[in-house]
DNA sequence: ATTAATAAATATACAGTGTTTAGTTACAAG
DNA sequence: CTTGTAACTAAACACTGTATATTTATTAAT
């Protein structure tokens, strides 16, 4: 029985795959992913999984990509979910739904933020797309801040020019915007993945009863800093 | 020839092996560490290495203390550098330090600070000596803001009452200083380390000449938040 | 000096991994 | 009814960390 019948076969074994990897995932973390565990969850062999992916390298990005869409949903809803007069209420509820969706998912986060799959190096050809779009709500709300002439960059850096093309190429996927608006964006997200790679990893001592306040601490600061009036 | 006579024994094994292991590294990253390898580089078999560490978990502990060290070392010449009369200096050379020490070993940063070894958790007892010696430098300065009466910390978030046993912990290693100046100095902690693991993975596009404008744009913004006057 | 104990290594083996190759079968198209 | 292809299995390779048993060099005790 070299290849089963119809009937036997796992209807969408692509997306099954990802599935059964997912889970094992969330129980055991990502780093002890691996292509056997897979194939036994789903009663199959192994090499069965290279008709779907390259390698195991390529599932890792395939559940990348996956994890990207899902944290940019959540942060696209977040921007949605306030009008679009109120910029800052945009931009605290983008800042509080980063937060809250690595709390949710934090094997994810740290698929997508830390390295944790030994010696995998995502791709970032095939990672931009998702990627770009996953910060994008972040990048327009500062973009209509500048639009709005109230983003304060006094003195902010600029970007090298051997980065102009790497500008390009997120335009293509982030939405039109100015670089200045994507590089504070940047800053933003650095800041924001500070301290919130270091609560995931238990590096943190828990400010407040819930544990956010220094969160929100660092989002105030943030508005003071990059917001005029 | 189960043993080797003296002779031929390599003279301080332990070290040898956390040598050729960091060798390793360097090459071709941690996620690639291999117990075997070490063996075939030393020309001894695999299992001799457990003469010297309980597990491969023991090793990487060993090498992350070894880094923590090294980087501790960095962080208090940086600070011995500058007369302790000017503590904003002392604060900008620490920060300057850690940027630099971590360019210059991006495998050992990412050691101490992710997570590229599958599957392994640091043992918070045994690493902390060395990890709060390595924050030393930097709390010390901020605790010398505080009794100054310069340091800004308005509405500045408290931690949870359950932290105080590993702040108590904290102190046997790290110095006696007070648990506000250590909060202010992590959140200081997870900004830098913020642009920094970004840089490190290649996340973040160049800024400046030598791609540091943006980090001194951080270190200005922190000096201007949490600094008086 | 002889013997016993210990330390430091090797040899071997086990269970696991990703991946390659060759073979087999179910199904679809001609 | 045949042929071709897609989708799988089986078996094997080269690795990995680690456990166990064994061997030997050195040290300590008698």
């Amino acid at each position: 029985m070299a290849r089963p019948t119809l009937k036997k076969q796992i209807p969408n074994l692509q997306e099954a795959i990802k599935k059964a990897a997912w889970k094992h995932i969330a129980k055991f973390g990502a780093p002890a992913l691996s292509l056997r565990a897979i194939a036994r969850e789903l009663k199959i062999t192994a090499p069965a999984i290279y008709n779907y992916f390259l390698d195991r390298d390529a599932l890792v990005t395939a559940l990348i990509i996956d994890a990207y869409t899902s944290f940019g949903d959540s942060q696209l809803a977040a921007r949605e979910a306030v009008p679009s007069q109120d910029v800052i209420g945009q931009m605290t509820a983008i800042g509080m739904a980063y937060r809250q969706w690595a709390h949710q998912y934090p094997q994810r986060y740290q698929l997508i933020f830390g390295t944790p799959i030994p010696g995998y190096q995502a791709p970032l050809r095939e990672v931009l797309p998702s990627a770009a779009r996953s910060l994008s709500a972040l990048v327009s709300v500062i973009e209509q801040l500048r639009l709005s002439g109230k983003l304060n960059v006094k003195s902010f850096p600029k970007v090298q020019a051997e980065y102009k093309a790497g500008f390009e190429m997120w335009k293509k996927y982030g939405g039109e915007v100015d670089l200045l608006s994507l590089t504070v964006a940047m800053l933003i997200w650095a800041r924001v993945h500070g301290i919130v790679s270091l609560e995931i990893a238990g590096n943190l001592p828990p400010f407040g009863a819930s544990g956010d306040d220094l969160y929100l601490y660092e989002m105030r600061s943030l508005q003071q800093q990059f917001v005029k009036e």
